[in-house]
DNA sequence: CACTCACTTAAACGATTAAACAATTATTTA
DNA sequence: TAAATAATTGTTTAATCGTTTAAGTGAGTG
C-alpha cells in the first residue's frame, strides 16, 4: 500500500482508502466474527440463545439436531465469545453472552430479519 | 415444533421462540447473506467499494489479488445485491449497492471494527 | 483488421467445514 | 460404588469454498 500506484489513474482514491485504517488483521477478525453466524443452524442456535436459555439436548430438540452437533456449535460459539454457559447439575445451561459482539450480532440479525420482512420476535 | 415436547422442562419457553416467528427460510437466507463478508477478501472488497467506485484492476490492486480472483468475489456480491457496477469503455466500475442490505452491512461492519478498537475510515 | 487491454468464464486443485458415529468424561442418583 | 444421564471429544466421510491457471469474450486503438 505504501507508495504503489493503481494500475489506472481515475482520480479515484482507492489505494487511500487502506492507508492508515483497518490493518489487515481487523478483515479477518471481523470475517471470523460474521463467518460464526454464516451458518444456518449456528445463526439458529444464536437467535434462540438470545431469547432464552437452556440445556444441550433441550437445543438440539428445538433445532431438530444431534446432541454432539449442537454442542460442537456451542463450543464453536463459545470460544468466539457469543454465548455463555453455567453448569447446574448435569446440565450446562447457554446463552447469549454479554458482549458488545453479541449485542451487535444480535441487532444485525433482527434486523436483517426486519428487512426481509420476517416478524421480529 | 408443533406439539412437540422438550426433553427437559426447566420452566423455558425454547420451543414457543420458534413459533411463529422467522420461518426456517429465514435463517438461511440471513446466514447467506453474513456469509458474504465471512471471507476477509470480500469483506475488504466490500468495505473498499463502500468507499469509492473503481475497476476490477485497480480493485485487484487494492487488496493485492489476481483479477480473476476478485471478479469471482465481484459477481458473488453483485449477485446478492450488495454491489453494482456499471461499465464505462473497457472498463467495468463497481461500488456499494444502494440497498438496505448493504446499508445494514456497512453499519455492522464499521461497527465491529469499533468495537474491536480499529480507526474507523 | 489485427493487436492490446479489461474483464469474465471454466476447470482443477487444495483447504476448510459440517454431519454422523463412536468413545470418553463428568455428574447425579440409587 | 455402580448405574444412568448429560455433555464433550475425536474421527471419518462428504461437501463446500476459495484460489489458481488458462482460455475466451469484447471493446478500444493503431
Amino acid at each position: 500500500m505504501e507508495n504503489k500506484k493503481l494500475p489506472h489513474d481515475h482520480g479515484t482514491h482507492t489505494l487511500e482508502i487502506f492507508k492508515g485504517t483497518y490493518e489487515n488483521r481487523s478483515f479477518e477478525d471481523a470475517a471470523d466474527i460474521f463467518s460464526l453466524v454464516s451458518d444456518s443452524t449456528r445463526l439458529k442456535i444464536f437467535c434462540l440463545l438470545c431469547h432464552t436459555e437452556d440445556c444441550v439436548i433441550n437445543i438440539a430438540a428445538a433445532v431438530q439436531m444431534s446432541s454432539p452437533a449442537v454442542s460442537h456449535h456451542l463450543r464453536v460459539l463459545k470460544n468466539a465469545r457469543l454465548i455463555s454457559s453455567r453448569k447446574a447439575g448435569k446440565e450446562v445451561y447457554y446463552t447469549v453472552a454479554d458482549t458488545r459482539e453479541a449485542e451487535l450480532l444480535h441487532a444485525a440479525v433482527d434486523k436483517m430479519m426486519e428487512i426481509r420482512g420476517c416478524d421480529t420476535l
